[in-house]
DNA sequence: TGGATTTGACCGAG
DNA sequence: CTCGGTCAAATCCA
């Protein structure tokens, strides 16, 4: 048993200095002249590390002994699992989900405009759950053999949150529309006041929000640093979409003050109809974020005792 | 009339 | 065997 936990111990710290090498690594890739296809290999690497050293956390706390990357069949990119000769059989695409609370008017009929064009093609009453699960695909699967789904289905404990789903990313060329802006060109709009960092008190929290004008969208990938923590956000599909939008916040929670940090993100299209997109990184979901955390040791506020986990 | 949605049937992983 | 995910015929709608 001892000797569990000693291996537990080892591949979860493997995988966060993977992580923290493959971070380094994309460090250097903002460069203006480094291919974004370079850039998006990495974030795969980092994403795949991040999920495998949560499901590590996730198996310790939650189930018992078993194996602790046989609850994978439930996270992303089980690629290198696969190397390990596990998992051969079932396919899985890449998948991440996230929150989305709605307000005002258009429950019922929840359609959330990600940019994208989805197809429904089912719907399936979920065991547990008090609401049906819709299964949507993209238009173009056939025209452009574009594999990307998602789901969404209705949140039980508060009626206004949308759980969304996506499976798979898009190849039509919807998705490839998308305007890539360098690193230096963001900088630049930062530079020109285009992005703002608030702090601001929601509810009892002190949140450090960063306000972004519509002009800086969309975005691929966007750097910001504050006093003490800096990230940036990269807009993989399928959260492109702050069209309609006036402006969009990412709030950082002060992580001296959380156990655990989560992103929220607010788009506010207009004071009667609010969209508001809670991404929270969970241990089975890969989010389309990917937060620069500064790994290094000597910032005290972004250390995380894990040690916890293994009593 | 063509594209989108609905819904029961079917498939396959666990 | 159960249940989540997908298929496809029927239906809806602009």
């Amino acid at each position: 048993m001892e000797k569990v936990k000693d291996w537990d111990k080892k591949t979860l710290i493997t995988e966060l200095t993977q992580g923290k090498e493959f971070v380094n690594k994309l460090k250097n890739q903002f460069d203006p002249l480094a291919s974004p296809e370079k850039c998006d290999l990495l974030l795969e690497k980092i994403l795949s590390s991040l999920d495998k050293s949560l499901s590590i956390l996730n198996w310790k706390v939650f189930n018992g002994t078993k194996d602790p990357f046989s609850c994978c069949s439930t996270i992303s990119d089980l690629g290198s699992l696969r190397d390990q000769g596990q998992n051969k059989k079932r396919k899985i695409l890449q998948k991440w989900s996230k929150q989305v609370r709605i307000s005002g008017t258009g429950l019922e009929s929840f359609n959330h405009d990600d940019g994208y064009s989805w197809r429904k093609y089912g719907q399936k009453d979920i065991l547990g759950t008090n609401h049906p699960r819709a299964y949507y695909r993209c238009t173009h699967r056939n025209t452009q053999s574009c594999l990307a789904t998602k789901q969404v289905q209705k949140s039980d404990e508060d009626p206004l949150v949308f759980e969304v789903t996506y499976k798979g990313r898009h190849s039509c060329k919807a998705s490839q529309s998308s305007i890539f802006i360098s690193y230096e060109d963001q900088k630049a709009n930062c530079n020109k006041n285009q992005c703002q960092l608030k702090k601001q008190k929601v509810g009892n929290q002190k949140v450090e929000k960063l306000n972004i004008k519509e002009k800086a969208f969309p975005f691929t990938p966007l750097k910001c640093e504050s006093q003490n923590a800096q990230f940036f956000a990269n807009s993989i599909e399928p959260f492109t979409s702050p069209i309609e939008s006036e402006s969009m916040y990412l709030s950082l929670l002060p992580t001296q003050e959380e156990e655990e940090f989560e992103m929220d993100m607010i788009l506010q299209s207009s004071e009667s109809d609010r969209t508001e997109f809670i991404w929270t990184p969970t241990s089975v979901n890969n989010s389309p974020f990917c937060a620069d955390w500064d790994l290094s040791v000597d910032d005290p506020s972004l250390m995380v005792d894990i040690s916890e986990y293994f009593t």
